[in-house]
DNA sequence: AATGAATGAGGTTTCATTCAT
DNA sequence: AATGAATGAAACCTCATTCAT
């Protein structure tokens, strides 16, 4: 009666632990990750979350939930950010701003955009998670930006992301590589349509 | 001059014994590495091969050693194949060509991509095998294709070839991702020079 | 005098629930039991019941403690058979369908016969449990067969129980196991008595 | 040339090595198989052998690879032992000293009883070692005292054998239990045979 | 009294690497 | 020079058991 759905001072604090444990255990996860890669030992990550590792277990029964539990949030704000920039320019900046945020979410997690594309058995999920989480919403950018004349039209977003991910790959471990620049040059690669063809394009492409 | 190096009879037979070693190791390896990938247990290479696992690690302590010495024959028909080639087209097209030639190599080779790239410890060697190898290939293609005006100059061999690398990534992993098509955006992004400033240079370009 | 023990109304309803509770887990592990035999884990038998693991500990801190419970109840019934059943026979038919009885029992409990003989630790109390609530039927019924010549009076009930027990031992593992007519034979060698030392003992025995 | 197949100084020492290895091995997983049962951790034999774990996963890779190699010399004594005996006695009498071996042997190995009816995955080839090594030769034994006259022709080798095998389990762990009394009870079964038909037999039988 | 999350010992198995022959 | 047996560290995963709520 009395204790309908209101988190109740016992069963809400039991509740509220395990959560917490659940954020210790993606916290430790995120960490370890950037130390030693996606395929640290699970009982590296139990160390450094001060937990069990079977409680790693219960949790996350495999691997690539862990990992897809890490990055889920992140690659949530990702979807959600298109909607939340105040159209900050052309698509075409629009795209070019997206997809270098995409980058900078790869990069700064070690080991992501390796994963991503890893053949290791059980990572498919996480691949999965990214194409379907954030596939609709660059395929909603570049075809904004196809529509209005500034890109390309015959690239497929699967592609596309997969290649921006790619180019991501190894910049924490060849320092001297610059990622962005070549990423760019993808963007550079898609603005150059079909140019010249007939001359009103390139106005209304720079207006 | 050239049979100078051959020291005596009985050495000289022994060199030829461990040489077809080496080459039974060289063809195993290849095989094996094709079959379960660049990490594949040296067990398995040495039953492929006929030989002892001792033997591997007398002629290439390293795994990165084996690596390199398998690829490098490839490596080195890359190349050559630039001065080869005679010139089949414009410096672009030259640039073109090579550089989809670089990328069949690596999708051939199952994980070579992945590896090239890998933070595993003991792959700088295979790294910095491609690039000294490759990378003034590269550079001097990229040079002539921006000298003659085709391409933007301030591209960096070293990010172009690793960008190409990295574009590989996967492509036997998720099958309906196509490279070929995202290497391509790339080399149009490479083309995009600095464009309509003037407008001369367009003729310039296609002529 | 009969509910006297009964304490207070809601102590009284709180027993109530414990004993349902224990009923269920009594349930819930038998069925288990035969499913998964006699060593399922606690977590199944939890989940089986609908209560916790905790439960179980408190109402069975051994698994033994289980597993003696689970059973007790038929070993009453076979150790309240012998005086139900109406003499349907000659003191020999008797034992021999009580051994059936006892038989059908333990076959139709994946693994406890099995358990009887474990040399795992905690099982002892399952062993003495059935020594102490059937050996005395066992011995009543040899006795009694024995004092009619029919049968041998030099065998210890202890030990045709617990080799009744092992012949029923891999019954569902090897199905082409015969273990009823393993069991008939241990009868028959009861039977062999020594033989014509009076005389008048045969004529009884074989009509 | 010289060195043929003599097993020379080099080649036939490692082999010997090898050799004593797996009789290290041997002699310790019996010894541990004693102490702790069938079951017991590799790293267990591993420490008794003074071996590493990996060298017995070379030699078995699987645990009842070893238990059959452990008891495969003495089985094949049992099975060999039928031939050697001066046929001691009556038919009936061979096979009663045969079946005591048996037993013998059973109770020696500590839990060897016991998994030989188990239904841990892994132990049919170990059941079956012993069916078709020792099978045929009950099977012999029984029908040649049937034939005599001694015993009944109704009972099956692989029941009889099963049985007794039976009996035996639980002799270490309670020591009361006096399996030979039930082996011999079983033994009396089988020789009851429907004897009083003639009323020769039974000087026959017992002289 | 009940719950079930957490713990971590314990067992398994694989493979890179060494080294005696 | 070649061999491959041996080694043992590492990683995995499962449950019995405890204990805070």
């Amino acid at each position: 009666m009395s204790t309908a759905d209101t988190p109740s001072a016992s069963a809400g604090r039991k509740r509220a632990d395990v959560r917490r444990n659940e954020q210790k255990l993606l916290d430790a996860a995120a960490a370890v990750f950037v130390r030693m890669g996606i395929d640290a030992p699970v009982r590296e990550i139990a160390a450094e979350s001060g937990l069990g590792m079977g409680t790693i277990y219960r949790h996350f029964p495999t691997r690539a939930d862990l990992v897809v539990a890490v990055f889920r949030h992140q690659v949530d704000a990702l979807a959600a950010a298109v909607d939340a920039a105040p159209t900050a320019g052309t698509p075409y900046e629009v795209l070019r701003q997206w997809v270098h945020r995409f980058a900078d979410f790869l990069v700064t997690k070690h080991g992501l955009a390796e994963a991503l594309h890893s053949d290791q058995a059980g990572f498919e999920s996480l691949h999965n998670e990214f194409v379907e989480r954030l596939m609709p919403v660059l395929d909603q950018l570049l075809k904004a930006s196809a529509a209005a004349g500034y890109t390309r039209s015959d690239i497929r977003a699967y592609d596309f992301m997969l290649a921006v991910g790619n180019l991501c790959i190894g910049v924490e471990n060849f320092p001297d590589y610059q990622a962005r620049r070549m990423i760019d040059l993808l963007l550079a690669g898609l603005a150059q349509t079909a140019p010249a063809s007939t001359g009103e394009e390139p106005e209304q492409r720079r207006p």
